[in-house]
DNA sequence: CGCAAAGATGCGTGAGACGTAAATTTGCGC
DNA sequence: GCGCAAATTTACGTCTCACGCATCTTTGCG
């Protein structure tokens, strides 16, 4: 994956600042380049061009065309772990996970109430149609759900290594958003996510009974 | 993915049996070759030697070797699919999805009582231990769970297109298949498997209530 | 027994991923 | 300010791949 290793506690230096910069350029060209001729007419140089960077730095950011494509959405989703550590403790978990998905997911709104922003919308969409983007989009989202678990491990006490809890509840919860999320990218009127989401959520929290 | 098409109703000609122990043949040889000297010093010339066709046919059946190496998940969990269209509908959903799990993991069980077949137990530790696999996984996962869907929604009278409900079941339950599954692999004195997962499942069924 | 279709091969090409070493830039202490 | 050591970016070269296309073989069927 990633070679340039952030190490965690680094102070944002100008070359932290820049790298990030960098990776998130590299990201976007290759995401705005794949929507408009279609990503086998993409060549890895072309996106490097577009980042104005060396080819060969390319690949000291991301190993693959589509790794650097699903980077956004990476990092978007790795936000609803970061947003549950922010819920306070009294809060259920359900409740905790459900308003930090929701957060995460108005944070690039815009105009339009209720709908995510457009960018990363088209960047889903494109994982979703490109076949060969779609286990991208697989990777990052275990990597989501991975940080997921470690932080619901923390808030209720388990232990992400011993206890099947933790990892169950973020596998589940992932599952809601994936299948919340791919209906929302369906639905021809256009729907809000939000009530997709909760939806999914509640249902989960119920057990799934049969409708 | 696969270029020869298998249509479906196709009755098992020599032909199309030929094929599929061609197919499986890579498949394992690929495993094999990755266990034995490690993946990167597994040529894809490498596998098609080992299983006595020509370079070029690899591609014809697979399109990289991760591909390759994962078809044995993947064959083995759509198995889940197909038990669960088994069950007889008076069985609760719950219910009929544990037996179904439970009944494809028992298939190649050896002497060891309770533990799945070793060839496939060490593909799966294969394509953990790879990160460069994980993605693989993913995906034969996520077939699988869309075949799962697909069976769920056919046993309850709901719509995989239309209802979140289908979706979502197979995607917890597959969820709380990777999760036991991943501890059952982790075990360090071994452990059976089938209470890891019938745990992982009643969980689910019982809304993932707090330890 | 013979033909049409399906599959297996061979060959050639365009890209990609990555090791390595040289060139540049940044962070910092003096 | 200045200069050096560490962190990054670049340039190059190499090794594999994935895959299109043309051709040779094998299989299924009348």
């Amino acid at each position: 994956m990633v070679i340039l290793v952030s190490r965690e506690g680094e102070r944002p230096g100008l070359r932290e600042r820049k790298k990030q910069e960098t990776r998130i350029a590299l990201s976007w060209a290759a995401i705005r380049l794949a929507v408009e001729r279609g990503l086998e007419n993409v060549r890895v140089e072309d996106i490097a061009a577009e980042a104005r960077v060396a080819p060969r730095t390319f690949n000291n950011y991301f190993s693959s065309k589509g790794e650097a494509i699903a980077a956004r959405h990476l990092d978007r989703a790795r936000l609803i772990a970061e947003e549950l550590r922010r819920r306070p403790a009294s809060e259920p978990l359900w409740e905790a996970i459900k308003i930090a998905v929701v957060t995460q997911l108005a944070m690039g709104e815009e105009y339009d109430a209720g709908q995510p922003d457009q960018q990363w919308q088209t960047g889903v969409r494109l994982m979703i149609s490109e076949p060969s983007l779609q286990g991208e989009m697989l990777k990052a989202n275990a990597i989501a759900e991975d940080e997921l678990a470690a932080a619901i491990a923390e808030r209720t006490g388990t232990d992400v290594a011993r206890d099947l809890y933790p990892r169950l509840v973020a596998g589940a919860a992932g599952a809601a958003i994936r299948v919340a999320m791919d209906q929302w990218l369906r639905a021809d009127p256009p729907v809000p996510v939000r009530p997709l989401i909760e939806d999914a959520l509640d249902r989960l929290a119920a057990g799934l009974p049969e409708p």
